[in-house]
RNA sequence: GGGCCUAUAGCUCAGAUGGUAAGAGCGCGCGCCUGAUAAGCGCGAGGUCAGUGGUUCGAUUCCACUUAGGCCCA
């Protein structure tokens, strides 16, 4: 066909397709990383690299996995990734946390009423085979993501290896002497005769009693508040409460530090209240009298009162916790019967005090009461109360009341025999936070957050009533109660559970775990009864360094990282600081990352409630595992992370302007020599390789920062910025026209191969599949994955910031000319910009900048013709942008005919008979 | 209620020891091209830098408070 010159040009050709079809292809690619063992290769390649070893913190066993788990493995990957392609020996080993109560409930809930009939030992394998289940099916979801790790080979919290190394660190801590049994008020049902978690416990109105109560202050300490000519006058706190049984075990009275409290003086006696409540006081029960004076609450802290009905007095002392929104602000305490108690109990050293037996009856420790009910003693408190003169007012309130979900009857606040974990012992809380100022915080504010916990926290409580979990190994004497530390029992306890795993608590007998002969040390006994407890589930993942790190033959002892989510501060990370620091003195990790949570689109948390929800198979199935893992890294994690179908529309046209680039650099290297054309390259594409470097320094360096939305708007910026609407554009006239073994076209292809290259290797961490697709589509020599090859370094002999400046003032000219343009396009004296001929007005330094470059301006703004005049020669009526000042631009349409070969207007079209169409430019390459 | 943190265009992000920098890309609007074509290119319109007060000659940038939101506690 005469006049179509198509044939004669080097047009892209490629079989990479511009539609990724990542849903299809992912799996494509997982098949081929897991046919090739690619992971295992690049275990091979960095073995002898330095380490660095990112420690999975174990999900939970429950459910499937959230945007959260996503977020996290995700990021994970990258750092793994990056620091293998920079030849680190960054083996991942992913882990799961299987025992512990939710678990346990979902077990219960299939059980039914069977629960409760249910041998321990058959419960705890439907939890094994539950939480089994569930690592089975997050594993094929981790992995679908394109997480590279050893699957095959996880740690589980749940391995007999792994729960005899529970054993043995705790051994340790008792060895040490960091286990002490103490009491704690823990929710207790008297009727089914059990604690219960707070997940088993549900809130239902009850009616309770609501009564006021006084307390005789000490004569001789109420001198410290009465003025003189009071004294002699019995001076009372009043208190409130809605659990009279209480009483009994009421050891202190609690008053907020900065409240003011009010004497008054009303019939035989002066009362304390809160100000603010002495109004409220007066309709209740009757309060009325002179104002005597007012007092801060910390100035009643140390004084004592007299138990209403008990020989024993009771401490003033102040708190936080206490309010002024109902009763009189003055609050019993009683530390074994109250979480706040408790706290309060703990700082004061009083004693965690809890006269109620199992069956929630009163104890012989209150001798009127011993055998009776809690809550039907009630009653008998309160005559006992207004006899002595101590009830100042009753009544009934119906109130939201903790209930047993089982049986549906209330329950107490009970303190009961628990293990502890001491933080004070040996300076295990000084230690800690030393280590916590030596370990590095990304973002920094996470050492103030966890320094904060670590100062306050109180001792761990590490004791749990349940089944599914890692029993506390002790045995305590029973004759005198002693604990039984010595060493040769906790060991053998160990190397059973290595044996068969923890169930073995269960089935050995007490006399099999002692040596034979073994007596108690203190009593002689030889009788000794196994704890029943299990331990807290985070002392399970909280030993995983020990467990994990220093066990397993691939990783090492401590972390080079920890990477979780904001919450782990109160968890992982500081259960793992406390057995780290107290059985080897130091953190198991170097520097921890926390990211955020994910939010929706308006920053608001998702619920199923909401309905704001997105998971991450919703992403995978409409759009690919890809698109997530580019969400992962366009987002600042550091702050919580907004998910919202607009974000994903975003990210995937993102996602394709950055293939598209790649495709059409790669279908331009179709018929690349691959030969050495660095001497041939023109300055442009000198540009462009000297950008790449600044793009591979500022990519590694975010990388290296952990800043990763920094490699994805960089990289993005390069594709968007730099190539397409850049070099990428100007270029096609010489990749198409220029002959295809021209010095001119390979140089072109020469560069862009090293773009490419380079540019998938960059994003191989996050956009992990298709770099890998690209690395397979890429012609000539490569490594069998992208994974297996080097991370791109700068070149700097590549580097020419001279010849950059230079282009800044090209550049901007080509932005100017581009305006001037699209007005003459408005007019419609212009089409396609080749329609062009651009006549510039410049002076001075902009002036000999483009009289340098003349020739090649046409090329550079992508018109037919350019020429360079001074600025003074410039028409009134020429184009100026007040950004450039001393330019001034004309464009008209360009001179001579189109080229129907490469589209350029020219006055030598025509001037050739046998190719009358063509310009002299295409009638040199055509003619060979 | 307490501890820690966040708040720049519709979206994702930059920004300055406080003083001519409020920026980028995308999206959106309007065009061009049809030899990257379910692509590519150009131009344009979008922000009182959450709000209020304070420090300062001057604050989006420092401080306080408020509001909204997040994590962890209570």
């Amino acid at each position: 066909m005469p006049g179509d010159y198509k044939d004669t040009l080097n047009l892209p050709q490629t079989a990479f397709p511009m539609k990724a079809n990542l849903t299809q292809r992912e799996p494509e690619i997982l098949r081929f990383w897991q046919e090739r063992g690619i992971y295992g290769k690049l275990q091979e390649k960095n073995r002898s690299g330095r380490p660095f070893i990112l420690h999975d913190g174990p999900p939970y066993a429950n459910g499937y996995i959230h945007m959260g788990h996503a977020l996290n493995k995700v990021l994970k990957d990258i750092i793994v990734k990056y620091k293998s392609m920079r030849g680190y020996y960054s083996p991942f080993v992913p882990g799961w946390d299987c025992h512990g109560l939710p678990i346990e409930l979902e077990v219960d809930k299939k059980l039914g009423k069977r629960k409760h009939s249910t041998p321990i030992l058959e419960k705890r394998g439907l939890c094994r085979g539950y939480a089994e289940r569930f690592v089975d099916i997050q594993r094929e979801e981790f992995k679908r993501l394109g997480v590279f790790g050893d699957w095959e080979r996880p740690y589980l919290t749940m391995s007999y290896e792994y729960e005899a190394s529970i054993a043995g660190e705790f051994a340790r801590l008792v060895k040490d002497g960091y286990v002490y049994r103490g009491k704690k008020p823990v929710h207790w049902c008297p009727s089914c005769v059990t604690a219960l978690a707070e997940a088993e416990v549900e809130y239902a109105e009850k009616t309770s009693p609501s009564i006021y109560v006084r307390f005789r202050v000490l004569d001789a300490d109420a001198e410290r508040v009465l003025p003189a000519d009071l004294r002699g006058k019995g001076l009372y706190f009043i208190i409130w409460t809605t659990t009279p049984w209480t009483l009994p075990a009421n050891l202190a009275l609690a008053v907020h530090p900065e409240t003011d409290y009010l004497v008054l003086e009303s019939g035989d006696g002066c009362y304390i209240i809160a100000s603010d409540l002495a109004g409220r006081l007066g309709d209740e029960i009757g309060l009325e009298g002179r104002r005597v004076k007012t007092v801060k609450g910390k100035a009643l802290e140390g004084l004592r009162a007299r138990h209403p009905f008990l020989e024993r007095d009771s401490l003033v002392i102040t708190g936080e916790f206490v309010t002024t929104s109902e009763g009189t602000g003055v609050v019993h305490i009683a530390p074994g019967h109250g979480e706040d108690d408790y706290l309060a109990g703990l700082r004061y050293g009083l004693e965690i005090l809890a006269p109620v037996d199992e069956r929630g009856r009163f104890t012989a420790d209150v001798a009127d009461l011993e055998g009776r009910a809690v809550f039907d003693a009630n009653g008998l408190i309160m005559e006992m109360l207004s006899e002595r003169g101590a009830l100042m007012g009753s009544g009934a309130v119906t109130h939201s009341y903790p209930h047993c979900w089982r049986c549906k009857k209330p329950v107490i606040f009970r303190a009961t025999e628990q293990w502890f974990i001491s933080v004070e012992h040996r300076d295990l809380r000084r230690t800690c936070l030393s280590e916590i100022d030596r370990v590095e915080w990304i973002p920094r504010w996470g050492r103030e957050r966890i320094r904060g916990m670590m100062e306050r926290r109180p001792d761990w409580c590490i004791s749990r009533q349940r089944a599914w979990g890692v029993p506390i190994t002790l045995l305590t004497c029973r004759g005198c109660g002693a604990l039984v530390s010595d060493e040769a029992v906790l060991d053998r306890v160990v190397e059973l559970f290595r044996q068969k795993g923890a169930d073995a608590w269960f089935e050995v007998e007490e006399g099999d775990l002692v040596p034979a002969g073994y007596r108690c040390p203190s009593c002689g006994g030889t009788e000794f009864r196994k704890e029943t407890d299990i331990l807290d589930v985070w002392f399970d993942s909280g030993v995983s360094h020990a467990a994990v790190l220093e066990a397993d033959e691939r990783l090492r002892w401590p972390a080079d990282m920890y990477l979780e989510g904001s919450d782990q501060h109160r968890g992982w990370f500081q259960s793992s600081l406390i057995t780290s620091v107290g059985t080897r003195g130091r953190a198991p990790y170097e520097t921890v990352l926390t990211h955020g949570f994910v939010v929706d689109g308006q920053g608001k948390k998702m619920s199923k409630s909401v309905g704001n929800v997105i998971a991450p198979n919703d992403i995978i199935r409409r759009n690919g595992a890809e698109i997530l893992r580019l969400w992962v890294s366009a987002e600042d994690y550091r702050d919580d992370v907004r998910l919202s179908d607009e974000i994903v529309t975003r990210l995937v046209e993102a996602y394709r302007k950055i293939r598209n680039t790649c495709r059409f650099l790669l279908g331009n290297l179709y018929d690349f020599d691959h030969g050495d054309h660095s001497r041939a390259l023109l300055e442009i594409d000198r540009w462009a390789l000297s950008r790449l470097q600044g793009l591979i320094s500022r990519v590694t360096t975010a990388y290296e920062r952990f800043n990763f939305h920094e490699v994805f708007h960089s990289i993005y910026h390069f594709c968007v910025v730099e190539m397409s609407s850049f070099y990428l554009d100007i270029l096609k006239d010489r990749l198409y026209t220029f002959a295809a073994d021209s010095p001119e076209r390979r140089a072109a292809q020469w560069t862009m191969h090293r773009i490419l290259t380079s540019m998938t290797r960059l994003m191989a961490p996050v956009i992990s599949f298709t770099a890998e697709e690209i690395w397979q589509s890429m012609p000539g020599e490569r490594t069998e994955s992208v994974f297996l090859s080097d991370f791109p370094a700068v070149d700097e002999g590549l580097i020419d910031r001279d010849l950059e400046r230079r282009w800044e003032g090209l550049i901007e000219t080509r932005d100017v000319v581009n305006k001037a343009i699209e007005l003459k396009r408005a007019e419609k004296i212009i089409g396609n910009s080749l329609e062009a001929k651009v006549v510039l007005f410049a002076e001075e330094e902009r002036l000999s900048l483009l009289r340098e470059y003349e020739g090649f301006l046409p090329t550079l703004l992508i018109v037919s013709q350019a020429g360079v005049k001074t600025y003074g020669e410039a028409p009134g009526d020429a184009f100026r942008d007040e950004e450039a000042g001393g330019l001034a631009v004309v464009v008209g349409r360009a001179e001579g005919r189109k080229c129907l070969r490469c589209w350029n207007w020219s006055p030598t079209v025509g001037t050739f008979d046998d190719a009358p169409e063509v310009c002299q430019r295409c009638y040199r390459v055509l003619k060979g």
